[in-house]
RNA sequence: GCGAUCGUAGCUCAGUUGGUUAGAGCGCCGGUUUGUGGUACCGGAGGUCGGGGGUUCGAGACCCCUCGGUCGCCCCA
């Protein structure tokens, strides 16, 4: 007979099980919480669109459209395309649902995203990436409230100390091109020495020559104009406000005038967290601000500004992966016991405790599984239990073994959950109150 | 798409210039302990050496192809 051949997974996809999907869920719960701090609203957008969706705001000669989409037809004939990246599906959905009178609009979401790539560390085939947008706002309040909301996601997940918010501004559309066309210029000049890259990038998308990693390129690069001698006053006044509401906010910033976005819809604000941490992929979370997108989409001209950020490269900066641990683990020994744990189960779930049945195997090895997992208490269910109605309450971290009824045990939970609450209260008190000291000591 | 590097139990890795039945630690299962965890000791299961082809008397080791991971480039979260 011939050996069945086991199937693979598809390159570039994961199986996230255990610790990942512990840090994965942490991430995904944080911004769900963090988000709505800031009022965003959460939308679920369609894993595919019509290709056409991305062709067009992304732009046919991308690298993104113009290799890295899986695209295919359907039974019907339609092309359509598994999302490569949030924006331009919800700038769709934002025209056909007439979500104009809904603006402003703050829209969240996460999910998996699909890019045809060499995979690596922290980069993968399908990916998941956390989404935040502000549609029809043409006001720097919006960049800024959207910066302060990615800044407090990543501190709040910890993981702030590492990243830094790189930040520039493209200008409005003529500053934009002003520096667009006196960059071609220099680089023009300087077109021999160029690496063979650049002098491509010279053609498709001359911007992206300024962050090139070529050493060869590095002086010209450099030596290149910045855009600050092109901003309109009124483009100047707006990073201006955008900086100065950082600093409002006590979002730390640094700016990085050779930080760029190559599609032309990018207007105004671009910023990049980064971090050393993930080699080549650096960039953690990455927005910026794209009036022009919904115009390429056929929509009326409408200013938007979003990010995205991986949720696997979030994941992979957690300094330790957060364990939920189980509350009660209930180990009857005999028949009778078992359906009593069912009820004794119910009940404590009912009362908000998690709680899980070890009914199976050797009553050591259930009292080791119970260790095992973290469990706070084991719940022991036998003959001698069966008899007076109650249970064995044993505390697994103090080996304090005392016999209660299960309203008992619920109360001494609460106890035990509401002491827990208080410590990390005192905690976040203590941590204010220096705060508060080292400002003082500051004036 | 280009360049480099790696691929031996569930995990981390050993495996001498190709040579008898491929090893260790951790983990898992069982026992010492049939109503009580973290320790200790003893035992056990588990391997298409990523896959295919080739060289050879003989390949986990060498060659070719292929799949996958990782690192860099491109691009990007």
């Amino acid at each position: 007979m011939a050996k069945i051949q086991t199937p693979q997974a598809v390159r570039g996809t994961q199986d996230i099980f255990g610790e990942d999907q512990e840090r994965f869920q942490h991430v995904v719960e944080t911004f769900e919480r963090v988000r709505r701090l800031y009022g965003f609203k959460g939308v679920q957008m369609p894993v595919f669109e019509p290709t056409a969706v991305f062709a067009r705001s992304l732009g046919e000669t991308t690298d993104v459209v113009s290799k890295e989409m899986y695209s295919f037809e359907d039974r019907g004939g339609d092309s359509l395309t598994l999302r490569p990246e949030f924006t331009a599906g919800i700038s769709r959905a934002y025209l056909t649902n007439g979500w104009q009178q809904h603006v402003p609009l703050k829209l969240s979401t996460h999910g998996p995203l699909f890019r045809y790539e060499r995979p690596q560390k922290g980069r993968y085939r399908q990916f998941h990436q956390l989404d935040a947008e502000i549609i029809g706002v043409s006001e720097a309040a919006a960049d800024v409230e959207l910066l302060c909301f990615a800044d407090q996601l990543l501190k709040e997940l910890g993981i702030s100390d590492g990243v830094t918010l790189q930040l520039n501004t493209l200008g409005d559309a003529e500053s934009r091109d002003a520096w667009r066309d006196a960059l071609v210029e220099h680089f023009q000049a300087h077109r021999a020495d160029l690496s063979k890259d650049s002098q491509d990038r010279l053609e498709r998308n001359p911007l992206r020559i300024l962050d090139s990693k070529e050493r060869q390129d590095r002086p010209i690069a450099d030596s290149a104009p910045d855009i600050d001698a092109y901003l309109s006053t009124e483009a100047k006044e707006f990073f201006a406000q955008v900086t100065e509401g950082l600093d409002a906010c006590g979002v730390s910033w640094t700016r990085n005038s050779r930080l760029v976005r190559g599609l032309d819809y990018y207007r105004h604000t671009a910023f990049e967290f980064v971090t050393d941490r993930l080699g080549a992929q650096g960039t953690v979370l990455a927005g910026g601000r794209y009036d022009g997108l919904i115009e390429s989409l056929g929509g009326p001209v409408t200013p938007a500004v979003g990010w995205a950020a991986g949720i696997e490269r979030l994941g992979m900066l957690l300094a330790d992966a957060p364990a939920v641990p189980l509350e009660l683990a209930i180990l009857p020994m005999g028949d009778t016991a078992s359906v009593k744990a069912l009820s004794v189960a119910s009940e404590l779930r009912g009362s908000q405790f998690s709680a899980e049945i070890f009914g199976s195997g050797k009553f050591k090895k259930r009292m080791a599984r119970a260790n095992q997992v973290g469990a706070l208490a084991a719940i022991i269910i036998g003959e001698d239990e069966m008899a007076s109605g109650k249970v064995q309450f044993k505390n697994l971290a103090t080996g304090e073994q005392t016999e209660l009824d299960v309203t008992a045990v619920i109360e001494k939970m609460w106890d035990l959950r509401f002491s827990e609450d208080l410590d990390s209260f005192d905690a976040d008190l203590t941590d204010l109150e220096q705060d508060v000291a080292q400002l003082g000591e500051g004036d």
